[in-house]
RNA sequence: GGAAGCAUAGCUCAGCUGGUUCAGAGCAUCUGCCUUACAAGCAGAGGGUCCGCGGUUCGAACCCGUGUGCUUCCA
């Protein structure tokens, strides 16, 4: 449509709308400072159709130059962009629209006609007046109400406003000084930006239900903030005697507060905070500790709980606070009620039981990051408690095995490494919890139950068929089962609670859910890695077995050329067992005609009786190896005739690579000397 | 429009202070096993341009810049 501009000539400016209802309350046109088209309309004012009021052209690089003519209607009380720009330049704004969608008085035409009736009449009348220049069919972007579904119209309002600057000083500091800290930390940057630029808040809302903001409203317009209607009366009363004598009631405002300005109370008023300040529980749990929260609503809720915090109790609400993250579907949607792809929990506990859900959803959830739920996981889950279970069924058949005076010097190795490995593994478990690395800590438990204890530990103590077990390795075991399903009791709290009372009868009170951990030794590092190299030696023979196609039931005899004996003595019953070999001897030469291997330094020579050796694939795999520790020791040399490295690097790193450059030639000699 | 985050195995993700926990886990895949706790299991294996480009450093999955893609919050 056109504007006529004021000047001599007749002159006009083109504009495009979808909403030309609005026209009527333009209060000016913006160009852009560098558009040749308009530059000539620099100081001029141009006519609002219909109104004919009269209106300043104005000049923002705000505009599109490309979109529509490059001409904007500024309609300062209908959009927010308009609104901006209008505060911008000094605009008048003109409310058009009433609450109930129909033009205003101060529309000054179509008053209490439906807008969109209007848009329709509107668009007739400029015809009728040859000021549409033309029309086309446009797809925009229009807000739809979540409740009521209806258009929503940009519209000034009163509302009622919390000022923030001050509050938000000393729950900035407090978090920047990690006196209340985030978990995960990065939190912290989202937070630190928010609050040094926050704005004020609206707190009202045009709702039925919910807290009525205190504050009356007299005849005049006036307003009485109070805690109380009495109270607002009271200062009416004194303040406007002659009018309170004439007109008594007051007018409470209809506008509810915003629901956070309740719950930003939350930490103390659970307390009883608000009817009674000086409270025993206050005093005794404020501030909390650990805040769990998601990351969606740290401004909403968080944010707000400490200013509150700080603002009525000068105190923080909460120590710590750890943000989980969103559950989201296989497609990473968020789970919503409309979307209907939240998975059926109550279902998923009578399929897998709820250990087994807290198991999966634990499992996948790195602090703060969204977990996309997946069966999977629950599967994982259900297999780990029958592992536990299996695991139980296996060790409790040994107690009517047990015997006195066996000798059990063969699996003393394993307990002594068992009991270390828990004791690591248990002061890694704590660091995690500490930081709140749940997940991680649960996957380190699963991982110490699975592998080294069902996988490696049972294995090695566990007596042949119908053969009995010294008491003092079922009492160890028996202590270490409890042990790891105490760890596990936070994740697990009915399977391992249940696998407790199962393994031993218990008194009464003796339960994992009030058992304390014990405080471990610092384990033996020896042991630790004796029992590595022992797992590496044990896959290394199983790996050759499975290349040279032995079978499991093949006996094979085991000959070793090491410098070590006096670990190989310490573990050989355990050794023999795990590689099915009937014979365990020492050697310093080649055994001819036999497979042979390499493991760290030691070289072992694997004869199988029974069966027709193939040694060529050995020797291409050992070849290979002897090639890669070559380059390695050039690799490694190289960096250590690096001065810069050397003059840089700290004690340790250096340590360390010298410790690999002597290690890696020795195994280089243990392998030429094999392969020879 | 403003801001924050993410990108690592086929999938879902760990990987802290730059250097042996350094390229990992689970699932999936392949091979062999009904071995007397467990086939929902056991034993073994394969699989990677750590998104692209540039920089800092003796040294980068990790720090900086930049490009691309994705997610979220705010307006």
């Amino acid at each position: 449509m056109r504007y006529r501009i004021d000047s001599e000539t007749e002159e006009y400016i083109t504009i495009a709308t979808v909403r030309p209802e609005t026209i009527l309350g333009d209060t000016a046109v913006c160009v852009h400072p560098n558009d040749p088209r308009y530059a000539h309309l620099a100081g001029k004012f141009c006519f609002i159709p219909l109104v004919n009021r009269r209106v300043p052209i104005i000049f923002d690089d705000y505009i599109d130059l490309e979109f529509g003519t490059g001409a904007l209607k500024v309609t300062p009380a209908h959009d927010i962009n308009d609104y901006n720009l209008g505060l911008k330049h000094g605009l008048p704004v003109i409310d058009t629209l009433n609450e109930d969608g129909t033009m205003s008085e101060a529309a000054g035409l179509y008053i209490g006609q439906d807008r969109f009736a209007v848009r329709k009449q509107i668009v007739e009348d400029l015809r009728a007046l040859g000021l549409i220049v033309k029309e086309e069919d446009y797809v925009n972007q229009v807000g739809f109400s979540e409740r009521t579904d209806v258009v929503i119209e940009p519209r000034l309002s009163m509302q009622w406003w919390c000022k923030m600057q001050e509050m938000a000083k000393p729950a900035l500091e407090a978090v920047e000084a990690d006196e209340i800290a985030y978990h995960p930390i990065k939190f912290k940057n989202l937070y630190r930006h928010w609050m040094s630029n926050i704005k004020d808040w609206c707190i009202s809302r045009q709702l039925w239900w919910g807290q009525r903001i205190p504050a009356w409203y007299d005849n005049e317009g006036a307003i009485y903030v109070a805690e109380t209607a009495e109270q607002a009366h009271e200062a009416y009363k004194a303040q406007k005697p002659a009018l309170a004598a004439q007109f008594p009631e007051l007018r409470q405002e209809e506008d509810v507060l915003d629901t956070w300005f309740s719950s930003w109370l939350w930490p103390m008023e659970v307390f009883g905070w608000n009817k009674q300040p000086d409270n025993k529980d206050l005093a005794y749990y404020y501030p909390t500790q650990t805040l769990v929260t998601a990351p969606e609503i740290i401004f909403f809720w968080v944010a707000r709980m400490i200013m509150a915090g700080y603002e009525f109790t000068g105190k923080k609400p909460f120590s710590e606070v750890y943000f989980t993250g969103i559950v989201r579907d296989k497609q990473g949607r968020k789970m919503s009620k409309s979307l209907g792809n939240s998975p059926d929990l109550l279902q998923m506990i009578d399929d897998f039981g709820a250990d087994v859900v807290r198991f999966s959803v634990m499992i996948s959830s790195p602090a703060g990051n969204d977990l996309l739920f997946d069966e999977g996981q629950l599967e994982q889950g259900r297999n780990f408690c029958n592992k536990m279970w299996n695991a139980m069924k296996l060790v409790k058949g040994w107690e009517d095995r047990c015997a006195e005076g066996l000798d059990d010097s063969q699996v003393t190795f394993a307990i002594n490494w068992m009991e270390a490995r828990l004791a690591e593994v248990s002061a890694e478990v704590s660091e995690m919890m500490k930081d709140y690395r749940l997940s991680e800590g649960l996957k380190t438990i699963y991982s110490l139950v699975w592998n080294d204890f069902c996988s490696w530990y049972l294995e090695w103590v566990k007596p042949a068929q119908d053969q009995p077990i010294s008491v003092a390795v079922y009492d160890r075991t028996i202590a270490i089962f409890e042990q790891l399903l105490q760890l596990l009791h936070p994740y697990l709290p009915f399977v391992t609670e249940d696998i407790y009372h199962i393994l031993k009868d218990r008194t009464e009170g003796d339960d994992l859910i009030v058992r304390q951990l014990p405080a471990y030794p610092v384990p033996a590092s020896e042991v630790l890695k004796s029992g590595s190299l022992l797992q590496e030696i044990i896959t290394a023979v199983r790996d050759t077995r499975v290349k040279n196609q032995l079978k499991p039931k093949d006996v094979i005899k085991l000959s070793v050329d090491t410098a070590n004996q006096a670990f190989y003595t310490q573990v050989t019953g355990i050794l023999k067992r795990q590689i099915n070999a009937g014979e365990l001897v020492y050697t310093s030469a080649t055994v001819a005609g036999s497979i042979s291997l390499v493991v760290q330094t030691d070289k072992l020579y694997i004869e199988a009786p029974d069966v027709v050796i193939d040694t060529t694939n050995q020797r291409l795999q050992m070849e290979k190896d002897l090639q890669y520790y070559r380059g390695f020791v050039v690799s490694v040399e190289k960096k250590l005739l690096n001065e810069k490295f050397v003059a840089n690097a700290k004690a340790d790193v250096l340590e360390n690579e010298r410790k690999k450059h002597a290690d890696a030639l020795a195994k280089i000699k243990t392998l030429e000397e094999s392969l020879a």
